[in-house]
DNA sequence: ATAGAAAATGAGAGCGCTCCCATTATTGTT
DNA sequence: AACAATAATGGGAGCGCTCTCATTTTCTAT
């Protein structure tokens, strides 16, 4: 039902591969038969099968993104729909589209060996992965262009990322600058890179200004709101006077626990979290935050992608975005 | 590189049709064969080439999911991670894909035609569309199997929602019923569908109760905690004492203007959300709200599409959705 | 004008599948 | 055992593009 190239050539008189020409702006093409096939694809709106191209090039101007569920909270927390949000937008511009899978952990495994190997794709963003994640090794025998979001140990792995210990080590050193003794934590998932690094930066930072931790003070989260809440009911004991939370999400489970246990933010204890997603600036009171721009990274990742998809260059890619803390109120440095 | 049917076919001795037919689970192969034929395949991880079936086939088990984006806050609302989570999920079980397209209002009609004629994907998901949206007809036009996520007031146009109107109507009868007499309302965005139904809805219930609709006391906002936070406080000063407000992200927003002033909640000003959004049952205090069951409202229209897809026929599809209105503290009924 | 070079166009094979139809192997029936 | 009926398999065309190479047209310089 579709008209096809030939339907096209025929309409203005001139061959299959003349208009094949036009479409994909080949130089060789006289102004004036470039200007009629012109316009004859206006008026019937053609559209070239992608699937035929994509079979005759190797290539479909698609890219995948993989989401493993349940490695964090995907209906609550903003982060993976503006790192979305990015990646599309970016798409849009270089003309690309997005696949985007959802995976389930029982058929991860299963169904990025498809997604490798069936040629819908001609590269994949993987985000948060954890670090001992067995399709690191299939991504790479695969020989797709691929990139991560979030830092991977292994060697030769193609990844964006923060710098999460100097982030978590910079939040941390706030707090010891402004003057609290017993600073406490609470760490994401420790099997994934951004929970275990930003915990290293709180260590560090206590470390580096000559103060103890305290095992005691550190709580184990999953970067969900809930286990805030329940991390900061297990701290409340010790009387940590400030705690610095691996991301938003938790941190408003954390001031939820603390608003029950009648504790003022930031004056009896004082909280800086991470990510400076968009409530973070609504909560009581304004939370102070490590801002990651997420949504630019994912455009970032999707422009590297494409320009490895494009240049047919594997070299490995590892590159470190800034972030930046935003000083509010529940820091107590106003 | 990778392999092909061709391939298969000469590692197992048999002839390229008989490896497709093991592919496709045709009946009319000999169980010997296709078990031969299905080891190589397992052991080689044999991928057919989905842009080659597609070609042939003039199918792809890919379904297209189109978000407007302008038309709702996508970086905080939950609504749409989770709609998208609803579809991916049921994709999964189907063996569909997803391909996401966020649209940049500047260009959407152009990207929207693109989808429907490129043979990217054999239906379209298209979320919360404008009542007089002329992306509509491009839709009809195409002969594509489509659903909408939202009812829209043309004939023959398949949709899936919930009702609204009566949604709205339960929620603001439930104040009522409460005895509050001053009851405002904060609506989404009016062009809308669920804007206005929900809207229609709160219009519906004074009148049924013989109370008198007071233009005062109607609040326009389109959807966002800000706009929420700005009509409340736009409300205040016309003492209502309970407010029907169209999402939970506004209500989010009117909470943060009453605390504020100092007013109470629900001493002062009860209020009633729609959504139930994750985080509606851990504000202070729990929000009463409408919930709709927004994942599974995405998986039942994939359902939908992938069975109009399959079965070839084009019947009108209008799918009502329930509603429930959850209780908690927001209300003052407790 | 005319040869030679350069630019523009056309024809054909091929990408990896499916699907129809022809062919061969396997049954069951008397 | 011989034949028809049926089951299993193979071969070929075709899906709508691209891309190389051959051919035709146009241009430039003499």
């Amino acid at each position: 039902m579709p008209l096809t190239l030939e339907d096209i050539a025929r309409l203005s008189g001139v061959s299959r591969s003349t208009v094949s020409r036009v479409i994909n702006a080949d130089l060789n093409v006289k102004e004036d038969t470039r200007r009629k096939v012109q316009e004859i694809i206006n008026n019937f709106n053609f559209q070239p099968n992608l699937a035929a191209k994509r079979l005759a090039t190797g290539r479909s101007n698609v890219i995948g993104v993989i989401i493993p569920a349940g490695v964090s909270d995907l209906f609550t927390d903003p982060y993976f729909p503006q790192l979305l949000q990015g990646i599309s937008a970016l798409c849009n511009t270089r003309d690309y589209s997005v696949m985007l899978w959802l995976t389930e952990p029982e058929y991860e495994r299963r169904m990025i060996s498809r997604i490798l190997h069936n040629s819908l794709v001609d590269g994949v963003v993987v985000a948060s992965i954890l670090m001992d994640d067995p399709i690191i090794q299939l991504l790479i025998e695969s020989k797709m262009p691929y990139i991560l979001i979030g830092r991977h140990p292994t060697e030769d792995v193609n990844y964006l990322d923060v710098d999460n210990l100097q982030a978590g080590r910079k939040a941390t050193m706030h707090l010891v600058r402004l003057g609290y003794k017993r600073i406490a934590t609470i760490t994401g998932k420790k099997n994934q890179v951004a929970g275990y690094d930003r915990y290293l930066g709180y260590v560090k930072a206590l470390q580096d200004s000559d103060m103890p931790v305290r095992p005691e003070l550190v709580a184990d989260g999953d970067f969900t709101e809930e286990s805030g809440y329940n991390a900061m009911q297990r701290l409340i004991m010790y009387r940590p006077d400030a705690v610095f939370i691996a991301n938003d999400m938790m941190a408003y489970g954390a001031m939820r626990a603390l608003r029950e246990a009648n504790l003022r933010i930031p004056e009896d204890v004082a909280i800086v979290g991470f990510d400076d997603i968009p409530a973070s600036s609504k909560t009581v009171p304004p939370l102070t935050t490590v801002r990651q721009a997420i949504a630019p990274m994912g455009g970032k990742a999707a422009d590297l992608l494409i320009n490895m998809i494009e240049s047919g260059t594997m070299t490995t890619q590892k590159v470190i975005m800034d972030t930046e803390l935003v000083v509010r109120e529940s820091c107590g440095a106003s």
